[in-house]
DNA sequence: GTCTATAGAGGGATAGAC
DNA sequence: GTCTATCCCTCTATAGAC
C-alpha cells in the first residue's frame, strides 16, 4: 500500500465543498448570473480548483445537475418498480403514479442536507442555455420519461397521446412550481401556504394534478369547432385586437 | 413649430427597437446572460442609447417586462369585467374564468409583431434576481390579481383560500410552462403537440386547470391523516431514505 | 438624440510553483 | 491536490464631441 499517513481533512472533499456552494450560487442566481469567485470563495476552495475537478464552469453545472438529480430518478423508478410490481399487471391508480413522480422531487428539498436549494435549480435548468439542457435533458431524464409516459397511457386509457404529452407537459411546469418558487407560494398566499410544509404540499398538488390529468378527452369530438364545453373556452368576442398592442402603456 | 426637416427614420424609434431587441435577449438568455453591446448591436442602436433612454439595463429590463404585461393584463381585466356583467353577479362559469386568465398570455405569443418570445420572457421572469422580480410583481400584477382570486373563490365555493391559494400558484406554474418552454413541448412529445396552434394549446390546458381546480377539497377531514383518497397518495413504503441521498452517484 | 472612446470592475481560464 | 498570480476578455456605465 501506499504511505496512507492519514491527514485530517480527507482532500478529495473539496470537490464535494464546490459542488455544494455551485448548487446553491447556481440555483440562487442562475448558471450565467453566478461566478466561480464567488462559488469558490463560498466553499473556501481556490478559484484554480474549479478548473482542476471540472475543467470549467459549464462542465461543474452539469455535475450540480446530475447530482441533484441522479438520487430522485432512482427513487422514482424503485418507486416505480415497486408499485407494479404490486399492481401486478394492472395499471396504477392516477394518485399513487402521480406520487411517485412528484415526491421524490418535493422530499428531496427537506432532506438534502444543508443545500436544500436544488428544487430551485431544477426548477430553472429549462432556462438555461439549450445546449446545457441538452445535455441534462439526454442524460437521466431519458431513462425515466418512458417509463413514466407508458405508465400514464396505461392508468389514463381515455386519452390520445396527444393529451398525454399536453398534460404531462403541464403538470412539468405545476411541479416545477411547486418545487423551484417556494417564495412566491409563501408571498403570494400571504402566509396561508406554507412552503415548507413538503406533505401538505405534496396531497394539494398530487390531488390538483390528479383531477387535471382525469379531465374527458377534448378529441372525442372530429376536429373542429370549440372543442371544450358548454358556452366557454373562448374567451369572448374579438380575440384578435392586437395592432395597438404595441402602443406606449405610457 | 420646429424646422421639421423630414427625416427617413423619426428619432425616437431608437427607444422602441431597443425595447424589442432587448425583449428577444433577455427572454433567450436571461437578465444576467444578455449582455447590452449584443442587444444594441442587435438593435442597430448605439451602446450609449441604453444609458441615455432606460438609464441602465435593470431599468430597461423593467421596461421591457412592462411593456410585454401591460396589454395582457388590460385585456384580462376587460375580458373579465365584460364577463363579470355578463353573468349579472353569478359566478363564472371555471372554463371561462380560466380562459380569460390564460388566453391572453398565450394569445400574446401570436400576436406580438416580430418579438414573440414574450411569454419566455414571462415565464422566466420569477428567476430573476429577487429585487427586480419584486419590482413587476408589486406593479401589474397588485391590480390583477385580488380580481382573479376573488373570481376564483366565488366559482369555487368548496375550496378553502389555503387550497385557492395552492391551486392558483399550480395553475401559474402549467401556464408558464405552456407559455415559456414551448421547445420542450415540441421536443417531449416528439412533435405530437404543436405549440404554435395556440388554439389548441389554450383548449387542452383550460380543460387540465379547470379539471384541476375543480378537485375535491382536501380540508374536508380534519388535519391528521393522510388527506386524500383511498389507499395511495402517499407514494409508498419508506419515505425517509435520505440520508444516502448525498453519495456520489458514481 | 446619437455617437466614439474609455474608464473601471469583474468575468473565466491557465501557467507554474509548491 | 492546492495555491498565487496573471492573462485576456467582456461587461456596464459614463464623459464628452457632434
Amino acid at each position: 500500500m501506499s504511505p496512507t499517513e492519514h491527514r485530517e481533512r480527507p482532500p478529495a472533499l473539496t470537490r464535494e465543498r464546490l459542488l455544494d456552494s455551485a448548487e446553491r450560487h447556481f440555483s440562487e442566481h442562475g448558471f450565467a448570473g453566478a461566478s466561480l469567485r464567488e462559488i469558490t470563495n463560498d466553499a473556501e476552495a481556490n478559484l484554480a480548483a474549479v478548473s482542476y475537478h471540472f475543467g470549467s464552469k459549464e462542465e461543474l453545472f452539469v455535475a450540480v445537475i446530475e447530482r441533484v438529480m441522479a438520487p430522485i430518478n432512482r427513487e422514482r423508478l424503485e418507486l416505480l418498480d415497486a408499485a407494479e410490481e404490486r399492481a401486478a399487471g394492472r395499471p396504477l391508480e392516477l394518485e399513487e403514479l402521480i406520487a411517485i413522480l412528484v415526491g421524490p422531487v418535493l422530499r428531496s428539498h427537506a432532506a438534502e442536507g444543508g443545500a436544500g436549494c436544488s428544487l430551485r435549480l431544477f426548477a430553472r435548468g429549462q432556462f438555461e442555455d439549450a445546449s446545457m439542457w441538452k445535455r441534462i435533458a439526454e442524460g437521466p431524464l431519458k431513462v425515466i420519461k418512458p417509463r413514466l409516459e407508458a405508465a400514464l397511457a396505461r392508468s389514463l386509457p381515455h386519452l390520445s397521446a396527444q393529451e398525454i404529452a399536453y398534460r404531462m407537459h403541464f403538470m412539468m411546469g405545476a411541479v416545477k412550481s411547486a418545487a423551484g418558487d417556494q417564495h412566491a407560494l409563501r408571498a403570494m398566499s400571504r402566509g396561508l401556504c406554507d412552503p415548507d410544509d413538503i406533505e401538505g404540499t405534496l396531497a394539494q398538488l398530487v390531488a390538483f394534478l390528479a383531477a387535471g390529468m382525469r379531465a374527458p378527452s377534448l378529441a372525442a369530438r372530429p376536429t373542429s369547432g370549440p372543442p371544450s364545453g358548454r358556452s366557454s373556452a373562448r374567451s369572448s368576442g374579438r380575440s384578435a385586437r392586437r395592432a395597438d398592442s404595441k402602443e406606449k402603456p405610457k
